[in-house]
DNA sequence: TAAAAGTGTTTATCATATAAACAGTATATC
DNA sequence: GATATACTGTTTATATGATAAACACTTTTA
């Protein structure tokens, strides 16, 4: 409601420090020792750990361990752990947007913008556990917001709607991310040795499984495609692709019924 | 690829102990004192810390303490906290499925399917913080699953049609969920007074967000239409219904190609 | 009537985040 | 140029977590 101007470091203040420092809010001291750190590197840091060993692996102490200081030196350059983890999904969502495209390639755009989300999930596994704190507000993720609104340009469709649809793309590309995260796991995991003892639970799941309170699971557990054992068979072939194409063919709709100008309900 | 029959107690074995516990595959000792506490309880306990204050505030000391015991006695009932959160997650799934629709009735009993999951997000706002694990194995998770097939039951579609559906349908209800109960704190905390200083960070992203790198999050964010201010005048009126109707949209679509016998293609 | 299995407790260990105090260093102002 | 100031990275300490090990006591089974 409130119009009122307000300069960057009045913003910096109403943000969590994590966020002041991804938008450059936070000017790096005049006085004292030089820094041996800076914050991109121990950002940097703690991403390629994350990577390897996941989120929990995280901690000051490895992190600062594997730069070569101590944990509290950390501290000096990012208040909490909490705005550690802020920079850290901001970071990894730092990825050039594709070149635009014609209007009516707005299919394409969209599959484009779902698929770049997906590539975050898969790049970064640590990733969908981070806890969601709330709507975007950093820079890199904001710019994610834009390129799922790019699409939607020239639609007829006003902000609320438009936000509907970025909503739901994201929130598809966020499920089929961490469903990609987990297969990829999964894999990782079985190409060793334990994809039949510890990993997989098809077998548990086909004694466990009765038609008695789950007649419509049953018979897709006993087939194998509840666990997704056989995938060379499967009809659908890619999971994200069908629920893509759904989602994208429902969009279409309503903007056929929107355009011929007929109520949308 | 293999068929052959397993006990339960070889089932048990396969999984991990909170999704053994929850089977009820773990057979309560014989001998020795009798006990004072009960799972159930110690999970209830938990689901009620969980409720009040957070996931975060679920410690073994806290829900032994509230329960009049000590951290360790837990761990006569319940091997690793990992186990218990496994047996949270399954009880709060544990909610009675409506009474079976008639087959025209399918996007109806989707509703209530996603309307159904959803609500134990808002009734247990910890939910959405629960890392996911894996497919679901547990007895109540799996009966959602269950929920999530029935209106398929008579659809033209095989196994991984289904599964992809219910799984479009149910990381939809996730997404929505977990959004609800961010809209839920934020109107909680907003209630109080901190509404204007640091929740809502929208005067600071009209700050920060330039037509520059952000050209069609702009007007979205200067409207305050992206933080959620003017709810009133929302023309999509609930994110949930309008997202959930372009889907059963798509969906639909998808089984009226496939009825009429064309390619899907 | 043991022996065995299991109870809840006490004590101890090992991470973890982070506060506080410290000795040294670069800059700004006089 | 001197010195106060604002820093630096470190050391030390605290609080909070999960959970292992050892304990004394209690039921049931053989």
């Amino acid at each position: 409601m409130s119009s009122e101007e307000m300069t960057p470091e009045e913003a910096a203040k109403m943000l969590p420090a994590g966020a002041a420092l991804g938008w450059g809010l936070v000017k790096p001291p005049q006085r004292g020792p030089k820094r041996e750190m800076s914050i991109d590197q121990i950002v940097a840091k703690a991403i390629e750990i994350a990577d390897q060993d996941g989120l929990a692996a995280v901690s000051m102490n490895r992190i600062a361990s594997a730069l070569g200081f101590t944990a509290m030196s950390l501290y000096r350059y990012i208040p909490s752990k909490d705005d550690l983890l802020i920079l850290m999904q901001d970071a990894v969502c730092d990825i050039p947007l594709p070149p635009e495209r014609p209007r009516h390639e707005w299919r394409e755009s969209m599959r484009e913008y779902v698929l770049g989300s997906v590539a975050i999930f898969r790049r970064h596994p640590w990733y969908g556990d981070m806890p969601i704190l709330g709507i975007p507000i950093t820079p890199n993720h904001l710019r994610m917001v834009e390129w799922g609104l790019q699409p939607l340009r020239d639609m007829p469709l006003d902000d609320f709607e438009k936000m509907s649809i970025v909503l739901l793309l994201s929130g598809y590309a966020r499920n089929y991310g961490m469903l990609q995260r987990d297969i990829d796991r999964a894999v990782q995991a079985g190409s060793s040795e334990e994809e039949f003892s510890g990993i997989n639970y098809s077998a548990a799941l086909r004694t466990l499984v009765k038609p008695e309170p789950y007649p419509n699971l049953y018979p897709i557990v006993m087939s194998g495609v509840y666990s997704g054992e056989n995938e060379a068979e499967n009809t659908v072939g890619d999971d994200l692709e069908f629920g893509l194409e759904r989602m994208l063919d429902g969009i279409e709709q309503f903007l056929n019924r929107k355009i011929s100008g007929g109520a949308n309900r």
